[in-house]
DNA sequence: CGGTGAAACCGGACCACGGTCCGCTTATAT
DNA sequence: ATATAAGCGGACCGTGGTCCGGTTTCACCG
């Protein structure tokens, strides 16, 4: 991944219709060639209005005026402003995905489990910050996709399950996931002030509380 | 505090415009009698249209139309429509926060500080989920107003301190506290479809993990 | 007690944006 | 070549939010 300096932004693959990492069985009805070529043209569009103008600046009347397409084929395509800012996400979590699933250690596997563990929560902190503005404008859309909450959760729960930890399994990752959302990170980090660093020890320091390792 | 048997609504105590149970310092200028008026008579409104159509009927225009004031009014008197339900959503805070202060034991004073606390998870949880709609409309407005979440983390962290934690407080309050939060919790009970006694559960182990108490 | 000035308030016309709809166009299979 | 379904586009609507000219309230003073 290649970032800009310009802001907190993702380089678009060549490919935007890619498959994810775990993709879905059943391929029913492949894209059409011209709404393959405009889903990428308009994820091309939304990705430099955002480099532009922001997230803000992004409607979509101007994601369709710069993609050459009618707004209506933008809603056919992603259903929704939400759901847009969800397709960008994607590809970052995407490539988030295949670190944490095949990159080096201890991100990657080969770490013991609390290691990873750690390694996990570092970089999903930055992460989660980085696109803090997307994740925000993808609203429901990115939180509910299967892509990003189901996979996180996911792997929190094997490694805990690795780390020996006893207990609601399901529940206890998912407090320890909960104070890495935007939400609580932005109050965090912009209204009270708080360091990135304190955050991070403070999470190292929860992780060890409640695996009880 | 009243519940009608529609769902989950406030009754509006007879003077709208009370004060918070922890009242700012400096009251510059006082509300002149007009504008007091219609700020009542417009929370009358709004939740009045909720009772009948709920949250998603809410417009701006409604409001102003049903309170005999034109649109400007209502943006006056509340900014936005988040700060609108943030409005709504004080009197039942106020209404909670005056029993966690000065209510019975185990959630108000008297009983040992760990009781208090998971009776506060329990009492907190309850509150989220009844006013999760209202919550969700108020966005940002709600979260980061003085009366919602400062309340709930102040006293988070004095019954930390009371018990005899160790570590950084403020963030330990928050990783707490995050589990509680309306998106994690409609993601856990609306799609995960879990047991809100087995949240309960969960989170008195959480707790007593990260108390180490 | 009544007048007076200024600040606060009010209202509805106006704008931008998200989202919908339906008649027309185009790609693809046969 | 043709049928058919998928795709397309832009006119249209409802809603949140802004703005500014006219009106009301209230404190102060003669």
């Amino acid at each position: 991944m290649v970032w800009t300096t310009a802001g907190p932004l993702l380089q678009l693959p060549s490919l935007m219709s890619e498959r994810p990492l775990l993709p879905l069985l059943g391929d029913a009805a492949p894209e059409r060639r011209d709404a393959a070529r405009n889903r990428e043209a308009l994820l091309v569009a939304a990705q430099e209005i955002i480099e532009t103008c922001g997230i803000d600046g992004v409607t979509m009347d101007g994601v369709a005026a710069r993609a050459g397409v009618g707004k209506g084929t933008v809603f056919r395509r992603f259903g929704s402003r939400e759901g847009l800012m969800a397709a960008l996400l994607n590809f970052s979590e995407t490539e988030w995905q295949a670190s944490v699933i095949s990159g080096p250690p201890p991100l990657g596997p080969g770490a013991p489990p609390m290691e990873r563990l750690l390694a996990f929560g570092r970089s999903r902190l930055e992460t989660t910050l980085r696109f803090a503005d997307l994740i925000r404008a993808a609203g429901a859309a990115g939180t509910r996709s299967y892509a990003a909450y189901s996979f996180v959760a996911m792997h929190v729960r094997y490694l805990m399950g690795e780390i020996g930890v006893t207990g609601d399994i399901a529940l206890l990752a998912t407090a320890l996931l909960a104070p890495l959302e935007v939400p609580i990170l932005e109050q965090q980090v912009q209204i009270e002030g708080m360091d990135l660093d304190r955050i991070h020890v403070a999470w190292v320091d929860l992780a060890h509380r409640i695996t009880q390792h």
